[in-house]
DNA sequence: GATGAATGAGGGTTCATTCAT
DNA sequence: AATGAATGAACCCTCATTCAT
């Protein structure tokens, strides 16, 4: 069932923005839809007429915001000719995109590969097509004679982002991280450009 | 409060290996107490013997899981001598702990990084000891000269650690993996070890 | 917590009522939510927007019919000049309340006083007010030489309630009553009345 | 089902001084038999080779006890050959039993007129009992002119019972009482004396 | 569209009772 | 007789979802 909603009302993205704020605090689970529609400013009915459900909340916040992080991300990487410059611009992007909205960071780290409802039946078509950005700067590198060619570009995209992934779990999750943004992206973008030179 | 139960019984580990079984089906919110109880062939009163409550199941199940898989590892580790060889080691380790235990690694992966409940108000002592073997591991091969200086172990280790989370999450959620374990292990440990090496 | 509900419901209402009905015939710990619901054609969860817990709804009943049996006799008392009339009058309104509301009489009778929930924790304002009516009348008695001046007020208003009240415990349980509501109601105030003469 | 148990085993003792305990203490429905066993130093299911159930366990409490208070009462009013002082004796004997027993004391008061389960299923025959050692006398005292003809001994003896009992409520629940024991049975029997009196 | 009172299915948990030892 | 681990029926309460207004 697609959801009708004026485009005139703001309600849809006040929801939205409720959602992120209270899936970080409580996590999903315990998140209640009575809070979300409270934090919106709008009646618990009102979220139905905009969201077939909690977890089409959920999936919605995700396939909505990651539009967007994809969006940024390419105009950042296109920015730098270079492959390698491009991995070391996505690894400071993606970082600094997690210290800049820090909720739905943790959002996504945190309930988006939760349990089977979104990790297994959800297609997370956009995950990895923002998983597949690297993928291509990879391809690219090796293309251009820089990266080695034995190096798969199946794993190899794993491990960069999983590296960074990580060093956002510590962002989201560390009170007060012992080391800056900008140089955590640098340190992980030298090492894997240097583990995958040719 | 510390449950009695008698040491010549195996309920605890039927009802902690029914758990993981249940937990990496359905996820923990979706996973039914009464569920685990017949899986475990135990009347549902019965888990209450054993565990305080649900959480207390999947929490229960980390602190005992882990404690072997730390074991594991710290033995792996020790029969090399060389860093970039426990390196080595660990990355295999890994993935083959990952292989060989699927729904032990799924739940690990999936439901203990879930929610507030899991990563921040628990304090994940055991896996900041695992993660800290990849620190130790760095700081040796520091020390021997076989590793940059300007490296951050704090960094350096969550980067390592990432790539293979990642890569596990890719065995674990993949229906049919393109690349085996032991190939993804060798590239990983190899990207890094190229990457940190002095 | 108070608890919002519409004035223009009546469900408040018909669920203290049905209540007052369930806990007469099995008792407060043998009464189950979900017949009250039933009773009160309500669903089990509607319960839940006007009382607190199951608690609540017998301190609720207790507080909403003891304002009105206090403003019931403070009413009938008044009408009496004599300190000794009022006392007869207090004695015939008391059991007529009794007969007339004998399931709200056996409720307060027999589960009001029961368990410390309800006689230790819960300070039971409104009996005591209730109570301080005959100790009132007693000291109006005294003050117009009628009563006794060595009778202490705070055991007189005891035993006449006790009195009154043993005598409700009777008709509350008993099938078919030997002696009429207003014949005891007449023994019972002059006993105390001759008993306490100056 | 008749429960066997050797005279020489103090167990049936131990275990209804625990319930008595138990029950003033938490109320009946509140009280665990887990409790109940471990204060009187069995096993939870050794309860069940000397008691039915739980229900078992305040009916007997209350046959037992109920038999001491009777044969006591008997006992100390036979001393007395007015029936007058026989009415001062009750008073005061039945005063001093709550003030020397509060558990048992607060157990009958509360927990025995509670719930259908007790008072109408339960024939209370060894309360009627009790209740009608004051019948007896009161019908003594009439028959040797002390006592006025047009007194039903029916109210009089709840009245009478009722005053004390409510004075007993107050001594069982209240902290610290205003009024001695003796002074309060010197004042209740001296009331009803003059309110019965020929 | 918007509301929020009402719904009622569902499940974690308790605890009286049982029974193998 | 005594034990206490095991049982499983029972129930209060929550909360996503609905729908009359």
């Amino acid at each position: 069932m697609v959801k009708a909603h004026a485009p005139t009302s703001d309600k849809y993205d006040r929801i939205l923005s409720a959602a992120v704020k209270i899936f970080a605090q409580k996590g999903f689970f315990h998140a209640r839809i009575s809070e979300i529609a409270k934090e919106a400013k709008v009646a618990d009915g009102t979220i139905y007429l905009y969201f077939e459900n909690k977890d089409d909340i959920l999936i919605s916040l995700f396939e909505d915001q990651m539009d967007q992080v994809l969006a940024n991300m390419k105009l950042a990487v296109a920015r730098e000719d270079d492959a390698l410059d491009k991995i070391r611009c996505f690894a400071l992007t993606h970082l600094r995109m997690v210290e800049s909205h820090p909720d739905l960071a943790e959002v996504i780290q945190v309930e988006l590969r939760q349990s089977s409802k979104f990790m297994k039946e959800y297609k997370n078509v956009k995950f990895l097509d923002y998983l597949d950005l690297v993928g291509q700067i990879i391809r690219e590198g090796q293309a251009a004679g820089q990266i080695r060619f034995d190096l798969s570009p199946t794993v190899a995209k794993r491990a960069f982002f999983g590296a960074l992934d990580e060093m956002s779990r510590y962002y989201v999750l560390s009170p007060s991280p012992k080391v800056s943004i900008d140089e955590a992206a640098h340190q992980i973008s030298e090492v894997f450009i240097r583990g995958i030179a040719a």
